[in-house]
DNA sequence: GGTGAAAACACTCTCAG
DNA sequence: CTGAGAGTGTTTTCACC
């Protein structure tokens, strides 16, 4: 797909708030009402937008210990990778999990309220997965930039 | 704050999708319009809910080369520290960036059409940046998990 | 806490140009 | 792309359980 400005500057207004109305779009983009919604449109069903998702505060719902783990698998075997992303999937706390190049198969964000909810979920948990060879935890001091917006 | 069943069931729903009428969440959670109408209300006004955002396709809009990079600072002094964090925030590249506890000071997420631009952005962005000791990327292989919802 | 209805308003969506 | 109109959803208030 090709984007002109207008797109360009349309996506990223939409990637900071989703619940403008098309009348406030259209006097920043300075086009008319019908334009900036068909622009909209087009954008929702050819899958570039693909959600439009409310964003809560971690802190306000005590989830703001987060925790970037480092994962290792004892082999590469399809089976033993297959299972093991499965399982990841169904853990609430982890929130993203990417398979990675490197030392580390898999690095995961895991959003958590305290230090000690942490320890309750490494032991019952991450450990209890099979075929994990040795994970390496870095807890987040704080959050310098995290946004979900990509700029064009 | 204190979330009832009612509260962390809707906040799922719209993490999920938050273009659902509150018609339709109040049928699906078996109350009234203005029932659902007010939970939002206070959720929203309370910061529970910070923001509604559009979420991008990275395949459709060609950012799919993801990179996690681990930054380690040469110093801690409180003036490197502040000065590489405000030049991070600077680069639109960078989507996440954690202050981390471990071997590495912080844990960046970059987005980027290929390797070409990711060679581009080392040299002519990442490394050009002052303090830095030393990096050690890890290239995403695949997105197991990725969500911005957190289950409550 | 909750319901249901009514009214005013704003927005979405379609259509002719 | 524009402007206007019809249809729909939002928002608020109200009496009431």
């Amino acid at each position: 797909m090709n984007f002109d400005e207008t797109d360009k500057n349309l996506l990223l207004f939409l990637q900071e708030d989703a619940k403008q109305t098309t009348k406030e779009l259209s006097y920043k983009l300075g086009l008319s009402v019908t334009a900036v919604y068909e622009r909209i449109k087009k954008l929702e069903n050819s899958g570039v937008i693909s959600k439009y998702v409310a964003l809560l505060d971690k802190h306000k719902i005590e989830r703001n210990f987060v925790v970037l783990c480092h994962v290792k698998l004892s082999q590469h075997k399809k089976e033993y990778v297959l299972q093991f992303e499965k399982e990841i999937m169904t853990l609430p706390e982890v929130t993203e999990c990417f398979h990675v190049s490197g030392d580390y198969d898999y690095i995961l964000k895991i959003c958590l309220k305290d230090i000690a909810d942490y320890r309750n979920f490494m032991v019952t948990k991450l450990t209890t997965l099979q075929h994990i060879a040795s994970t390496h935890s870095s807890f987040m001091i704080s959050e310098v930039k995290n946004t979900t917006a990509i700029v064009l």
